[in-house]
DNA sequence: GATCAATCGTTCGGTAACTGAACCGTTCGG
DNA sequence: CCGAACGGTTCAGTTACCGAACGATTGATC
């Protein structure tokens, strides 16, 4: 039984039709499409966020950064480097402490972090095109009830918090 | 200037409360939510997807489930091994062409499957817990809506499709 | 002022979750 | 019967990180 299924019988498993289901799907895909937006700058999210942070709080030490990216301090140093490298952020020693490095962006950062934040907005609003803006602000209400639900508190991306 | 800011002023990154922000967080929150819901039958959720899928059409072969499920041969391979391993399944010869290998769940395979199952509706009405029914069914109309915005026909998880 | 624990940033080896290229045995079309 | 194509497998490589260990430096304590 079951031998022969493969040209018209359309066998397709059931998909979960889950608000979970939905929920994670859409957000991989929105996560993708996130990163492909920001291939032109080449930029990864985590560096977008990182110039984002930097931004927000100038001046401040790498290791603080990192706590409140909740990334590890290894993993800050990798990023740092590249985006170092690349002039868009600088190291600067902190005057009265030897160890510890402080992040200010380069003129290079700032201009490119405002094409990304441009970027971001321009895809946000793609995906939200299909909704009206009481239907969006629906949307956002319930996935905020859900997020708390979920004793997730809003901020940063979850991918940088749950380390479960 | 910007020197003190530790102790009180709370300066946080103003966060993306954007939809894409938003989905891409909570999609990611859930997703490993799920994986930890899944861990006590020792199951990732690749495996359980593969378990699901050979339950929906039992006794395909191994590239045509591959095809289906989107993800590449090699790594099939892989999950099979290991499925079948635990004896959760088995890999038949096909009677008439020595290259086949077809996948038959176990009884074993099977009662795992319902206990997964089980879990995944359990984790879902947890997920869409503070809504109520009509809440609920907004939610998933909306997230449909967005879905089909961005191109993403319903049916496997994003994350098997979207190699962009 | 000498010692010692703690802290900052860095290096390095490792891991999870895959992919792609190359391969073998098998089958199929001409 | 021969070559192309196919199913399944192997293996080396990639991406995106983490954790342990380390050196330099500091602050706390005797």
């Amino acid at each position: 039984m079951a031998e022969r299924n493969s040209e018209t019988a359309e066998v397709v498993t059931p998909p979960f039709r889950s608000v979970a289901f939905l929920l994670s799907s859409l957000g991989y895909a929105i996560s993708r499409r996130f990163h492909h937006m920001l291939e032109p700058l080449d930029l990864e999210p985590g560096e977008f966020a990182l110039l984002r942070a930097v931004s927000a709080s100038d001046g401040e030490a790498q290791s603080a950064l990192a706590e409140r990216m909740h990334i590890s301090p290894s993993w800050m140093v990798a990023i740092v480097d590249e985006l170092e490298r690349r002039e868009l952020l600088e190291r600067r020693p902190h005057a009265r402490d030897r160890r510890v490095r402080n992040l200010h962006l380069t003129v290079g950062g700032k201009k490119l972090l405002k094409q990304a934040e441009k970027r971001a907005q321009q895809f946000d609003r793609q995906v939200g095109d299909p909704l009206n803006a009481t239907e969006l602000q629906q949307l956002v209400e319930l996935l905020q009830r859900v997020e708390a639900g979920l004793d997730l508190q809003p901020g940063a991306h979850a991918a940088m918090r749950e380390r479960l």
